[in-house]
Formats: structure tokens, sequence, C-alpha cells
DNA sequence: CGGTATTGTGTACACCGTCCACATAAATTT
DNA sequence: AAATTTATGTGGACGGTGTACACAATACCG
């Protein structure tokens, strides 16, 4: 016989699909159990093949964690969207900002909250710093998650809600608050806290950071 | 030959002091590559004992690593204790204790700059949750990091800085802006910071959780 | 149709954490 | 002081990991 062994459970050779059902495989894993679950040789395992053929793919294991954390970074990306999505266009602008600023804080930490996994991906921290895949980690609106704060903060000048001259880098102040809790809330001292109480701290924060803010 | 083998570099059978030794060599790989860099059998190697050895003393390398963990949160407590032991006792209450809460975040921040690997560590999540070694990861004053932020937070209420209507939870807003600052400079888009922009944008920061506290 | 580049396979290596049986030395009991 | 128990370090093994190298099978292209 020429072909036993375990079970091939594929007639054709070549797979056909191999990168995206890796990257599927990858992204599910960290899902279930975060960044380190994310193993090279399961992905493959998953995917029916032999631990090297990922190399044909992924130049490593830090490679295809790299693409796994983009993805994670879209989903994020995608969440916020969701929830700006949901802000009524009200009359006044300086609602309307406030409602979007607060959307984004929200899609945030709620990301977070459900998806702890793919969270903790997302702000792995890999090996080479750099990102060639700009493109991967962002939602339907081409921006990333931290793009999208960055809208939402340039609103607020235009509403009048923060002076020209605090706005820049004004999104590293919203995020630092808005991120610290997220981890205070996932794996922190409020891990137990239930949705409600967790959206009750987070509406006091990012109060915070609005009035701080100005 | 009774003895030959690789080198024993040690006349007696039993090593002494080896729970001390292993733990050193574990905080001495945090501190120089992070929370991944302490494996058991490089900290056994450097103890020039074989890797079991270590199970005499640490009920797995996830134990271990919490011992590594401890010693880092001790670490970050006397850091800022350094740094709260600066401010000069004022006349005003309230000056005091405006720098007392600087002091805190100063502190923390100037940590993670300073040593990254061992503050990545100190907030690496472990298997099993709950501490036990509670005072292992204090400083000299028998309070751990986010116990001297609560302190100094009191403070802010004795001084009229904050009400007290909104002292409960206040050190997991103030303790999310910072922390959140910490990962972006030593992880995240604020990496190449140099200390003195690290130092601007923390001013920043701080101010913006003493004016959105109150 | 025949050569070539692409993709998956097989084998092998070094490293890791951890289990088990055993050896040695210190502590304790007799 | 001798005998026994307990603490601590050793040796060897197992299954897991990432990855390098040579090879095999297929798709593609002239």
């Amino acid at each position: 016989m020429t072909t036993a062994k375990s079970s091939p459970r594929r007639s054709t050779y070549r797979h056909g699909d191999l990168q995206r059902v890796l990257l599927a495989a990858g992204i599910e894993l960290a899902r279930a159990a975060g960044p380190d679950a994310v193993v090279l040789r399961e992905v493959t395992r998953r995917a029916g093949v032999v631990p090297n053929a990922a190399y044909r793919h992924f130049a490593s294991r830090d490679d295809l964690l790299r693409a796994v954390r983009s993805a994670a970074l879209a989903a994020l990306a995608l969440a916020i969207e969701a929830e700006l999505a949901r802000v009524r266009p009200g009359k006044r602008v300086a609602e309307v900002a406030r409602a979007k600023l607060h959307a984004v804080g929200v899609g945030y930490l709620r990301f977070a909250q459900a998806e702890p996994g793919l969270f903790r991906t997302a702000f792995v921290v890999t090996d080479d710093t750099e990102v060639k895949e700009r493109d991967a980690m962002t939602g339907n609106s081409g921006l990333n998650p931290f793009e999208l704060l960055g809208a939402a903060l340039d609103e607020f000048v235009v509403a009048g809600l923060l002076a020209k001259a605090k706005r820049p880098g004004a999104e590293y102040l919203a995020w630092s608050a808005v991120h610290g809790l997220a981890t205070l809330v996932i794996d922190g001292p409020l891990r137990r806290l239930d949705r409600r109480a967790t959206v009750r701290i987070g509406d006091r924060l990012l109060e915070m950071v609005e009035k701080g803010l100005g």
C-alpha cells in the first residue's frame, strides 16, 4: 500500500488553501486560550498536514503569531466600529462627539471582556517590532483601533470639547486609560467583575478621560 | 572513579542555599528578557545543579515564575517608595498629597522604562489566580504597588482634593491610566520615546488623572 | 510534452517541562 | 555512637515544542 499511516483525510496532495486554514486555526487557538496557545504543530494538526508544511506559508511560529495578532486587531477594530455605528446622528455636534468617544471606549472594553484570548493576542509583543501587514489589522473603515480613537478625538476638537493645542498626543492618554482598565478587567484584580459592574467603572473611567483631557 | 562527568564545581553534595540561588537566577533572567526567559532548566544550569533539583524547592516552572513575579512586584514597590521619599514635607497638605500621587505615578513609569523585563514579569498572568506570598511582593512599607497608590489617594481625600464619595474604586481608574501608559512606553507605539519625552507625557497623563478624578 | 518552481512529507535535532527510581547526606531517634 | 528516617540532589526517560534538511509529488509554463 502506498498510503496508510495515520489518516490523510485529503485525497489531493496539495491542500489548496493551506495558508488561510492555518491562519484560521491559529485564530481559533488564540481565541480559546490566548497567544501562547498558538502553537505551530497544533495548527498544522488541525489542518491535517505535517508540521513543516506551515513553513511554506509562514517563516516561523512567530510569523504566524504576527498574522494572528493582526487578525485580532482587526476584530477589535470591527467591535469598535460596531459600537460607533450605534451612535445616533443627533443634532448637537458636541453630543455626537461625546457619544462617539464613549463608543470607542465601550467597544474596546466590551471586546476585551467578550474575547479575552483575542484581546491578549492583539497586544502580544512579537519579536520584530515593525509591522508590514498594516491593513490586515483594520476594520471596515480601514482604520486600526488606535486610529479609530484618534478620529474620535479629532471630532472632539471640531466640537469644541478639546482645545486644539491639547489634541496632539491626546490619543496616548485616552488609550492608556482604556487599555489599562481592560487589562485590569481581564487579568487583574477586577477579573471577577460582571458585565454591569464593568460598564459602571468603564463609564467612570471615560468620564475621567473626558474631564481630564480638556 | 566515583565523580567525573561534566563539572560538579561544588564539593559538597548539598548545595546549601539552592532555593535562593534559583530564585536569584530566575530574577536575573526575567530582568534581562522578561517572563518567558524564566526557563527552569536554564535556572538550574546557572545554579550548577541538575534540572530536577529545582523540584525540591518549587512545585513547577510556573511556581518558580510566581516567585519571580512577587520579587518583581516588590522591586516596583521599592521604586515607588524611593520616589515617595523624595517628596518634601511641605506646609500645605494639598500640595504634599498632590506630590505624593505624582511620585507614585512617576515611580511606576520610571521603573517600567528602567526595568522592562521585570515590569512585564510583574504583571504576567500565571495559572492559579490567587496569591499566597502576599508579603513577598511588598516594599519596605509593607505595601504592594497597588496599595501604595491607594494610600496616596487616601491622602487626596484628607487634603480635600477628592470627594469622599468618589474615593471608592478611584485606584482602579488611576492605576488603569498609569499602567496603560507604561505598556505603551515599553511595548507599544511610544517605545522609542526617550526619558524626557516620557516624563512629559507622563506629566500630562497624571494631570488628566488628577483633573478627571474629582 | 518536458522542465521547473511550488508545496507537502519524512527524518532528525536540540530544547523544554516533568515523572520516576535512586543515591547521598543531614537530622532525628534509639 | 549507631540506626533510621527525612531532605535534597542525580540519572534517565518521555512526550512536547520549533525548525533545518533532503526528498517527493504536483501544478504550471515554455
